[in-house]
DNA sequence: ACCGGGTTGTTCACTTTATCACAAAGGCTC
DNA sequence: GAGCCTTTGTGATAAAGTGAACAACCCGGT
């Protein structure tokens, strides 16, 4: 166990001796401002209102009804879109269609997002079957992977299933931009670090593990477990 | 869509009128203490890392070596348990089962807590079928449900499957505490208001919609699609 | 019994995030 | 085009959360 973490040490001094100290905000930052990380969540709400408003036949849009329909005050609406722009017309409301573009454009979604899913257990499953549904959200699913060789060769949804072995190099052909880790409790690092050395830097992790990745890799964690227990904690 | 909208801020002061302006802090405080939710969302990482290392064979262990395996700093794991009480021993550290023991006694995870699944979809058939690997963790799905008969009266991983029309009779009987809503998008409300009249008050809700809900009952949102999108903001 | 190393519990300072409040600004009516 | 109404964008303010520092404390060895 101790030497596990000093394992995992090792891989982050290594990473800061080959990438320097990397003070270069990446792509936190926009226009030189920094932003914070819950305004990018809910840029992504307000991407999805907006996609309802617009269906809806509505074409502006104030800060508060947008506010309202998300369960968030009006200032923070304004303040988040302040962030990368002013796109509001005083007196007016925001213009739907045009937002939704800007914030689509902001968070990369205007283009297709390649999306590859590691284990195709029955969290990989569900998140390949739902693929049509994030379709509409910009991106999708274009391969799957597994270890065990029955499964591999088939398709499930449309989505070829390949052995994970083939990782790295379909990573690169296939130019996939995100990995969803959805494996056994135990895998988790090894695929993380398949995908970081293949040029991945955007990994979405449902391993109830810690994951060591250099820094410019983004991680975000979904752990179902420690959702229900929280949960928990509020029942009488 | 605006009418959706003026129904839903109905609903919110219906219940303000009903319930009062509920200062009182239901379980967000602990022994008069208000709990940050984030310290609770910290307490099941800490529970679930206690577990491998007693497993490991560790009896004791500081706050420093729990936030290293957590990636969390030092003083935070010491004011996180502070919160609940003292339970750690100066110059010694933590005993890692009596710490584990408090803290799922502080969780109420050291009872088994009931678990109901809305929707056998692909999501659903997941979360069922991960039911094993979250027993050990102190929860138990007891019963799924789900609109279309053709799926109704079996069994999934040993967990038997209802009707939905029998939601609000089976959360009485089997005393359900957690309901996690998988069920496709539109019908979350729904079945977040049987759900509350049965007695429901935490849930768990995978639907991509904001649940309205009296002040008294705690959602957890876990939303797929918002974790993909907003990852793609961070690829160049 | 005393000393020293090591770790807790807690205070304080700092950073980050959210809310308030208002001047500046566009559109609509007359 | 003047005045009114509405809503934006933003500086100030408050709240929440995190990290650093240290006195108090416990254990084990001498």
């Amino acid at each position: 166990m101790v030497g596990l973490l000093v394992n995992q040490a090792d891989v982050v001094e290594a990473h800061k001796a080959t990438t320097g100290t990397q003070k270069t905000l990446d792509r936190l930052s926009f226009d030189g401002r920094r932003i914070p990380k819950p305004v990018i969540k809910r840029l992504s709400l307000y991407a999805r209102a907006l996609q309802k408003f617009s269906f809806a036949g509505m074409d502006k849009i104030s800060s508060r009804e947008l506010g309202d329909a998300l369960g968030l005050n009006s200032a923070q609406v304004r303040k988040d879109l302040a962030y990368f722009g002013q796109f509001g017309v005083p007196g007016l409301g925001y213009y739907v269609e045009e937002l939704r573009g800007r914030i689509k454009a902001i968070l990369g979604t205007d283009r297709v997002v390649r999306l590859a899913v590691v284990g195709v257990g029955n969290l990989g499953q569900a998140l390949i079957s739902n693929s049509a549904q994030y379709a509409r959200e910009g991106f999708c699913i274009v391969a799957a992977f597994d270890a065990d060789k029955r499964k591999v060769g088939g398709e499930r949804g449309g989505v070829p299933i390949y052995h994970v072995s083939d990782l790295q190099d379909k990573i690169r052909d296939l130019a996939i931009d995100i990995v969803a880790v959805a494996v056994p409790s135990g895998a988790g690092q090894l695929v993380a670090d398949r995908a970081v050395e293949s040029g991945v830097n955007a990994i979405l992790n449902f391993v109830p593990e810690r994951l060591i990745v250099p820094k410019h890799v983004h991680v975000q964690y979904v752990d179902l477990a420690i959702e229900i227990e929280s949960l928990s904690y509020w029942l009488k």
